[in-house]
DNA sequence: ACTTGTACAGCTGTATACAATAGTACAAAA
DNA sequence: TTTTGTACTATTGTATACAGCTGTACAAGT
C-alpha cells in the first residue's frame, strides 16, 4: 500500500494532503475545496477528491455532502488517546510476535538494535527516528495479524510528528534504545508475558516523555 | 459519517460494495471491475472509483495500479484477530467510559440494557443483535475518544456477520445480557478496573462462543 | 516446438463537461 | 427596518471523454 502511495497520482495527493493536516498547514476548521487543492498540487479534481474522501474514512477531514471537506486535525487529546491505545495494542503485537516470529524477522530486528546503539553514540537524530519507525513496523509485522499490523500502522502514521520530537531527545532517545533491545530478547526468549509487558510500559514511558516536553506545543494549531 | 453513507450516491456504493465483501457474495480474489460494478449498481465509474479507493484503506481490497481491484476478504483469522484486540480495547473504552460518561448516557445505557431484557423473554433476536450494537457503541462514544470510538466502530463492522450468529444463540443472548449489565453497574459505581476487566472477559466470551460454534462457516467463502 | 515481436482489446488514470445544490447578495414589499 | 423572494455564483456530484498502461493472442522468425 505504502508503495502505491508514493507511485500513483492519487497516492501522492493522498500523502501531500495528509502530511499538510497533520504538519498544520492546514488547520482544523479549514474547508479544502477540490479546485483550490487541485491547482496547488498541479493536478485536476478527481485524485483531490478521490484523496479527500480517503481521508474522511481516517477521520482527518470531514465531508459535508454538496458543500464540501472540512480538515478535522489531530488534537493534542487524540495525540495522547493514541499513546494509551498503543500502549495496549503494541503489548498484544509484541506478545503476538513472540509467538509467530521467524527466524528472518529476528535477525533483522537484532539489526536494528544494533544499529540503534551505533546512531545513539553519533547522535544522527534523523536516523533514530528512522529506525525507532522500522523496529515499530517489524513488530507489528511480526505479530503475524493483517488487522493489528493495520490499525498500528495508522496510528503510528498519526503522531509522526510527535514521534520525530520525542526521538529527538538524546536523553530519551538512549532509553527508548535500551527498552528496544530488553523488548527483543523477551521476544527471543519466547517470554510473550514480558515482552507484552515490556512493549506496553515503553509506549507508556514515551507518552510521558511526550507530556513532559508539553506535545501541545507541536500541534498548537489544531489543539 | 454514517448518516452520510446513507445518503450520498458514493456512501451507498461504498455501503453495498462492503456488504458485497462481508458477505462474501464477492469473495476474496475477485476482481472488481469499475464498470461492471457500476452496471450492477446503476452508476458510472466515478462513485465506483471512490468507493475502492476508501475500501483500499479499509484494507478489503487491494488496488493494484492499471490493473484493478482485488477483493481482499476477511478471514476466520481475522475474525479471530479482531476480537483478541477488541478485548484490549473494549477494556479502555470501557475504562475511559467510567471517567467520562455523562448522566444522559448513563441513562441511555441503563434503557438498553433494560430493553434488552425485555427482549430476551421474547426471543426477538434481530431486536438483541441492534440492542448490542448500540450497547457497545455507546460505551465506544461515552469513552470520549474519538480515535478509540473510530477503530472500534471499524472492527465492529467487520465482525458484523460474525455477531449476528453469535447472538442469535439463546443462551449466549442472555449470557451477554448479564454481562452488559455488570458492565454497566461497574461503570456507575465509577469502579473503572472492574469496568476494563469485565468488558474485556466479555469480549473473551463472545470470541469462545464464537469458536465453539465454529465461526469458519461464517467466512467460508474468504477464509 | 519455441521464442519474440506486434497489434489489439480491455481496463485504469486523469481531466473535463454538465447537472444539481447551497449559500449569498440584493431588491421589493410589509 | 425587517422580512421574504429571487437571481446568481461558487462548489460539489456524477458522467464521460481521452490518454496510457497491461496482458494476450497470434503470427513471423529461428
Amino acid at each position: 500500500m505504502k508503495e502505491q502511495e508514493d507511485q500513483s497520482l492519487r497516492g501522492r495527493v493522498l500523502q501531500q494532503i495528509r502530511d499538510g493536516i497533520l504538519s498544520g498547514k492546514y488547520a482544523t476548521g479549514d474547508e479544502l475545496r477540490e479546485i483550490t487543492v487541485g491547482k496547488e498540487l498541479g493536478v485536476s479534481r478527481t485524485p483531490v477528491r478521490e484523496a479527500l474522501r480517503q481521508l474522511e474514512l481516517e477521520g482527518l477531514v470531514e465531508i459535508i455532502p454538496n458543500k464540501g471537506a472540512r480538515v478535522n486535525g489531530i488534537t493534542s487529546k487524540d495525540v495522547k488517546d493514541i499513546y494509551m491505545i498503543r500502549s495496549y495494542l503494541e503489548g498484544l503485537a509484541a506478545r503476538w510476535a513472540t509467538e509467530n516470529i521467524t527466524e528472518e524477522e529476528l535477525n533483522e530486528l537484532e539489526e536494528i538494535v544494533l544499529l540503534s546503539e551505533f546512531n545513539l553514540r553519533k547522535e544522527q537524530q534523523d536516523q533514530m527516528v528512522l529506525l525507532d519507525g522500522r523496529f515499530h513496523a517489524l513488530i507489528y509485522k511480526a505479530s503475524n495479524s493483517r488487522m493489528l499490523d493495520h490499525v498500528l500502522v495508522d496510528f503510528h502514521r498519526y503522531v509522526k510528528h510527535a514521534r520525530a520530537s520525542s526521538v529527538a531527545e538524546k536523553d530519551r532517545a538512549k532509553k527508548s534504545v535500551r527498552e528496544h533491545k530488553a523488548i527483543l530478547e523477551a521476544i527471543r526468549d519466547h517470554d510473550a508475558d514480558l515482552a507484552e509487558q515490556l512493549a506496553n510500559e515503553h509506549i507508556l514511558r514515551v507518552m510521558e516523555n511526550l507530556r513532559r516536553q508539553g506535545y501541545e506545543e507541536i500541534n498548537k494549531d489544531n489543539g
